[in-house]
DNA sequence: TTGTGTTTTATTGCCTCC
DNA sequence: GGAGGCAATAAAACACAA
């Protein structure tokens, strides 16, 4: 048994100690309402309502004698506080939920209970307070997944919707690219093949996805243009020319929609095969297996 | 009325701080 | 080493449906 288990005046090893200890303390007509007590509610109030505690208690109010007599039989029986002594203690907890000593006696006799029942009250109150903020972090964190979830879910939506449009684009230039093949080597272009190209350009909007911060990153080591800094990584193909600088360079490329490739501007509309030829394993199954969010 | 789940009061053991 | 806090738990009191 442990010393704080001896305050309530009586052997508190399993709920023992009996009446007696409670008639030896008991003392009739006492000004002080811990007399004697050793359960939830000071017996001296039972015996005499008028005495220096706050509260009267709840079974005096209520019953009278017949409870009386039942606690003098079963005093080892746990008592509730009254409902003004814990609004007491309640408004007491909202103004500093931690307990220093001087309070704790203050509202002991304040209330007419023992100063280790205050003790324990709060000590029970500060775990259900600290509860119920578990309770409020976990609805905040239910919240922030959901609203992340349904983002996620939107990114997938949006990414289908870019996958497909760029499959539709690729058919479209393999399709000029077949035209052109088939056709003379005339440099004018038909009416068709012109307006092909500029759907492809709309469609390919640079500032639409290079402005945007939440576009998903290339990764499996596959580097963008500006992540890389190094103009090299897209001409390799025509590093036999030589002759044009960066800047040069830089006006005739464009971002890729989807990855954020910085690509160049080819001309004479034949850059399916420079365009599909930067993207690693085209093919329509695996073609966006370096997607990540 | 009774069985059952919940709330409240209280104890115990362990830990930290002074 | 004592005081006090906390987590886990017991047990009484209470609420409520069947």
């Amino acid at each position: 048994m442990s010393a704080r288990g001896f305050l309530y005046g009586g052997d508190s090893s399993g709920g023992g100690g009996g009446s007696s200890g409670f008639n030896s303390l008991f003392v009739p007509g006492s000004s002080h309402s811990f007399a004697g007590s050793r359960s939830m509610v000071s017996f001296e109030d039972k015996r005499n309502g008028s005495s220096g505690s706050f509260f009267r208690t709840v079974d005096q109010e209520d019953n009278g004698d017949d409870e009386y007599d039942e606690y003098f039989q079963h005093p080892e029986k746990k008592r509730r506080l009254k409902v003004d002594q814990v609004q007491f203690l309640e408004k007491s907890f909202e103004t500093d939920n931690k307990l220093e000593p001087d309070r704790k006696i203050q509202l002991a006799k304040d209330l007419g209970l023992q100063p280790r029942q205050i003790a324990i009250w709060f000590q029970n109150r500060r775990a259900r307070w600290k509860n119920k903020q578990l309770e409020k972090d976990y609805d905040v964190l239910q919240e922030s997944y959901n609203e992340l979830k349904a983002n996620y879910e939107n990114l997938l939506l949006e990414k289908e919707k870019l996958k497909s449009q760029v499959l539709d684009l690729s058919d479209k230039l393999l399709l000029q690219e077949t035209e052109k093949g088939t056709s003379d080597s005339s440099s004018t272009k038909s009416p068709s093949e012109a307006l092909q190209q500029e759907q492809v350009m709309d469609c390919v909007n640079v500032q639409d996805v290079a402005s945007d911060s939440s576009s998903p990153k290339c990764v499996d080591g596959v580097q963008s243009f500006s992540e890389r800094g190094d103009s090299s990584y897209l001409f390799e193909q025509d590093q036999s020319d030589g002759s044009l600088d960066e800047e040069d360079n830089l006006e005739k490329m464009f971002v890729t929609p989807l990855s954020g490739y910085l690509l160049p501007k080819i001309e004479n509309c034949d850059y399916p095969e420079h365009y599909l030829g930067l993207f690693p394993n085209h093919d329509q199954d695996q073609s966006f297996g370096f997607w990540s969010y």
